[in-house]
RNA sequence: GGCCCCAUCGUCUAGCGGUUAGGAUCCAUGGUUUUCAUCCAUGUUACCGGAGUUCGAGUCUCCGUGGGGUCACCA
């Protein structure tokens, strides 16, 4: 069975990025019916917090991850790494080294200075003389000091290193006994039954460290993909200093979940020449051999078009409910579904739309001084007092079409074009020469408030 | 700097030795619309450079160049 899992670091909030490694990793597991595993890397007690673990979850929950069985916390998983830090310390695969950080930075900076790789020099790999006192050993690893190290990446294909130019006997647990990042993730990996692990690829010169663990402990090496990087504007690794990578802030935005997942699962990742991928299709189609082998710049165009996209297709009913935390009510109101109907046609996000609800639903405050200048001018204010009695005098007035055949009858009787009442009704009505059809604006606000609007305009307009 | 990865329109990408190099987005223009938006149509724009392999290279090889990642008692 395919085992995938997410594994992130509570340090924050849930970036864009880690929602597309999370997502890949979750439908390559329900592609293959497997199962998609959530852990919490929280092993670093300095920087994570609680609040951030709860930000994660919460974003999984909007967008519709469903990770597989219970959370697995590292911070809760001691006495496991604790066992296998013994088991490698008895079998003499790893050892205490008493080298103190002062010490270790001084051979650092005096390997550098000649010019060498900066690495671990071994002195107490085999140390069998007088241990020194007042220090607190940490415990490393040993690990192969020559040879290639192979990794059959599901994505980039065949890497291989040296290991004399990347590996040393790197740390697994540190001065005060906790075990470190490479020793614990591969640990878990293996336990939590996980084959494939999908990741970024900043991951993979972590890679043959984590091997040399597996090999160690006598686990299997699950499969690897290294997915390429997302970069910001500048070229860079996105990170959270990028702004606008909180997955929530895409809510708070008015972006819908599906518009997110299908446009991060479109960075990256294509199937032939399509653009629009539903949940279930997505499950379907993903193969993480068809993910890029470059980095991809962050760049939201295209989202923007697709949320459109998938607001055009919500259900009004869907709409009315998501316009909500935008301080919109719409439930009660008797035009919703002819307000709704037009403003999804023209909505790029909820918050947009929201804004469109109110621009309709209150009378202007202010008139556009520009709109005001075009459409004022002549007999403006003339020809909407006839329309003001055109209204006055129909009863039943509900739907647009109702409103559409009172300016056509208008505009008929006058022998004059569609923009004379328009353009100053638009005014009058929205404050601004932009805006849905006038028909429609009227039969959502009603006559009474259409022909208080205009007589407002009418004297409240200076010309 | 060492090691590793990468390289097609501005952006996301298709291509898997023979194509007028395709799609999407963005942008521009036209149509529809009383307006704006939507929608429809049309258009501008790309194989990093150089060798080699081959009858033929965006596609394979090598060398450059450029970009990125990573080198912790962080994860």
């Amino acid at each position: 069975m395919i085992v995938t899992r997410f594994a992130p670091s509570p340090t924050g909030y849930l970036h864009i990025g880690g929602l597309r490694t999370a997502l890949f990793s979750y439908l390559w597991a329900r592609k293959n019916g497997g199962k998609f595993l959530l852990r919490i890397e929280d092993t670093d007690e300095s920087r994570n917090s609680e609040a951030a673990t709860q930000a994660i979850i919460e974003a999984f929950a909007w967008v519709g991850l469903e990770h597989d069985g219970d959370i697995t916390y590292q911070s809760q998983r001691k006495e496991v790494y604790a066992q296998y830090l013994q088991q490698l310390l008895d079998e003499g695969k790893a050892y205490y080294c008493y080298l103190s950080k002062e010490e270790l930075a001084a051979l650092r900076e005096q390997q550098m200075a000649a010019k060498e790789r900066p690495r671990y020099d071994g002195r107490y790999r085999d140390f069998d003389g007088e241990v020194p006192r007042d220090i607190d050993p940490v415990i490393r690893i040993k690990a192969p000091l020559s040879g290639t190290m192979v990794i059959d990446d599901g994505i980039k294909g065949e890497v291989v290193f040296q290991a004399e130019d990347i590996l040393d006997d790197f740390i697994i647990a540190r001065a005060d006994g906790t075990p470190t990042y490479n020793f614990v993730v591969a640990i878990d990996d293996a336990l939590m039954g996980v084959t494939e692990v999908i990741r970024g690829d900043d991951h993979l010169s972590n890679t043959p460290k984590q091997m040399v663990v597996y090999e160690a402990l006598g686990f299997d090496v699950p499969k690897f993909y290294h997915v390429p990087m997302i970069h910001n504007q500048s070229g860079k690794k996105l990170s959270k200093r990028d702004g606008a990578t909180d997955v929530m802030a895409y809510k708070t935005m008015g972006y819908l979940p599906e518009a997110l997942l299908n446009f991060l699962v479109r960075l990256g990742w294509s199937h032939g020449d399509q653009e629009i991928f539903s949940f279930d299709e997505m499950c379907d189609l993903f193969d993480p051999k068809d993910i890029n082998k470059s980095a991809s710049i962050y760049n939201t165009e295209k989202l923007d078009w697709l949320n459109a996209h998938y607001i055009k297709n919500s259900s009004n009913t869907e709409l009315a409910t998501l316009l909500e935390p935008y301080g919109i009510t719409l439930v009660s109101h008797d035009k919703k579904e002819i307000l709704l109907d037009v403003l999804k046609e023209r909505a790029k996000t909820l918050e947009e739309m929201a804004a469109m609800v109110n621009e309709i639903i209150s009378a202007p405050k202010t008139y556009d001084a520009k709109a005001v200048k075009k459409a004022f001018k002549g007999d403006a204010k003339a020809i909407l007092e006839d329309f003001t009695m055109k209204l006055q005098v129909r009863d039943d007035m509900h739907l647009p079409s109702d409103y559409h055949e009172a300016m056509e009858e208008l505009v008929n009787e006058k022998g004059i074009g569609f923009g004379k009442i328009g353009q100053p009704l638009r005014v009058a009505l929205l404050g601004k020469l932009s805006g849905p059809g006038l028909d429609t604006v009227m039969a959502v606000i009603g006559k009474d408030e259409s022909i208080r609007r205009i007589s407002n305009a009418v004297t409240g307009i200076e010309i």
